[in-house]
DNA sequence: ACACTTTGCGTAAACGTTTACAATGCCTAC
DNA sequence: GTAGGCATTGTAAACGTTTACGCAAAGTGT
């Protein structure tokens, strides 16, 4: 079988105790000398150590996990980075997970997956939990935040203020003198899709305009969704300007236009909500309302290790409004 | 403490071993009314299986990693959904890691991390592993197969065949006419640059055409160097095509020649390499030689669990050519 | 020379499972 | 009535570590 310990302390000629102090760095409970045996027969023997034996006796682990709903999630990738660099500061290894979109089973799965190891902390970027995956994880007592979404205002996260988003997104819209405005491929019934939705109720309202059920599209955030909610607005409205719950959302539409001959943004205004690479490397570059996804990341990990008392459950992470040549 | 097996035992007043039973549901080895005791048991507690435990004394864990350069690498992510997919049906849990890009020690941290659990297998996607890294892993006796990169041919990979890619691609482009043909962002020295580049220049050979180190340009696959080897372009050769070695460094070569108001295709054709989703939404739209990141996924999972003798060391993907506005 | 402290190391228990083996009771066949 | 078989359950060892505890040797201060 595979080297163990005791075949170290043997070859060494000490006791499996000071191979594992000797592992542990514990300076103060070895000499140096012994320490050159033991690394010694530790290289000679290719010695690995058993994570599972580990974990089972001190029941902690310096793993974390990060749950995103799939592959496909762009703007995830760049709070994941900022989680890995921050997580390496502080010598966590960090463990990425996907869980289907929209699936309780594969959610539950994933969570039992991560709950049944001895994880020491959680991030969910972008999940959307159902029924009883929200039970699991609440009864797991393993600490977690939320990124980039929320379930509650009970439960920990970290995002931008959608409200906020949906708000001066719109003002923004408005300022620049549109008055039929366009909301895109969002989930209505997410907690985000609520509040970018309210956010740009009230900005409507705050300015006097009018709104109209036809302006508001569902969707899932996908290109094509946003491809398909241009044809929708086509036919069925007059509106100048549009926000896309997303870049590629906010693409899709661009697109559409373009082979719809709407010109964009002589005609249509588009502004996204993330503002990834995405919206630089296309045509026109997408005015974008800009989300601290790098921060985001940073804060969550912080927040997950912080003093469970001491801070609030909830952050919001600013943003900005980057106009670009599609505005 | 967390609820253990023993406990459920107690509730449930049965020993150990018969909850244990139940729990791997061997069916033939207990009665079902005991069954029923564990199982209520088990919910009333909520008991948690601890994994470490198991691991520890099974040797085995129904875990595959995944080792990712960074969480850049876009084209990864369709790879990550079928390995995902087929790892689901398999009843795997598939965890990934995000190994630092061109750093021996980060991808010593990140393989130790993998290979001190009893990890079933390891995928690692277009990451090159360094020196010490490369004997780490073999000396690991974990199965493992390289994706969409390799480090010589006698380990397990699974890639598209990078020669015939640049040969196709090369011989797409003479064929409709161009005779200065550019090859921009590759890593030279990377066995995949290195197959990229030959292939190239057998096909620049084959039709009588000459080169020149002008031509090829070296680089990271980013946007940022598709931009500046387009810079290179105009001042130093009269290319009237190109290659670029993803799609970022050929939207990045068309983006600058915007720029410097060189018209694509008409007065520079270009042609990327891999075909994700961004081909589709820049425009032009770009024409690319189109990898099968799914099968490579859905066959790298199938290799790491195939009789090691029964197959051959590695295997190439199909590609194809997929002609857009951009040629 | 003595008592006390420090340094270095070993012994053994514990972590939560799985599983080989043994034990029990019951059933069937003679 | 006895032997053998089967179904169901329990006992205990094992997996590879960490760490509390204790002990010996060496050092220190008087």
């Amino acid at each position: 079988m595979s080297v163990t310990i005791k075949d170290v302390a043997k070859n060494a000629n000490v006791s499996i105790a000071t191979v594992s102090r000797v592992l542990a760095g514990k300076k103060e409970a070895y000499s140096s000398s012994t320490e050159r045996k033991v690394k010694k027969a530790i290289r000679e023997l290719g010695y690995k150590k058993n994570t599972a034996a580990v974990e089972l006796v001190t029941m902690h682990s310096n793993v974390i996990a990060v749950l995103v709903p799939t592959p496909k999630t762009n703007f995830a990738m760049k709070i994941i980075d900022s989680i890995q660099k921050g997580a390496d500061m502080k010598n966590l290894n960090v463990i990425i997970l996907f869980v289907g979109d929209n699936d309780e089973k594969m959610q539950i799965k994933a969570l039992n997956n991560v709950i049944e190891r001895p994880v020491n902390g959680i991030l969910l970027i972008s999940v959307e939990l159902f029924g009883d995956a929200v039970n699991l994880l609440k009864n797991s007592d393993i600490p977690h935040v939320f990124v980039s979404t929320a379930i509650d205002k009970e439960s920990q996260f970290v995002s931008s203020d959608d409200f906020k988003i949906g708000y001066e997104a719109t003002k923004f819209l408005i300022e620049k003198g549109h008055k039929k405005i366009g909301l895109s491929s969002l989930e209505k019934n997410s907690f985000i899709g609520r509040q970018r939705v309210s956010g740009y109720l009230a900005a409507l309202n705050d300015y006097h305009l009018p709104h109209s059920n036809d302006w508001i599209v569902e969707g899932d955030y996908s290109y094509e969704s946003g491809f398909s909610a241009m044809q929708h607005y086509k036919e069925n409205t007059d509106i100048t300007a549009v926000i896309g719950a997303s870049d590629l959302v906010a693409i899709g539409i661009i697109n559409a236009a373009k082979q719809l001959n709407i010109n964009v943004p002589n005609q249509l205004a588009v502004v996204s909500i993330d503002g990834t690479y995405l919206v630089d490397i296309v045509s026109p570059r997408v005015t974008s309302v800009t989300q601290s996804f790098f921060t985001m990341g940073e804060t969550a990990l912080n927040m997950l290790f912080a003093d469970e008392n001491a801070v609030s459950n909830y952050m919001y992470i600013p943003f900005k409004i980057d106009e670009r040549e599609s505005t």
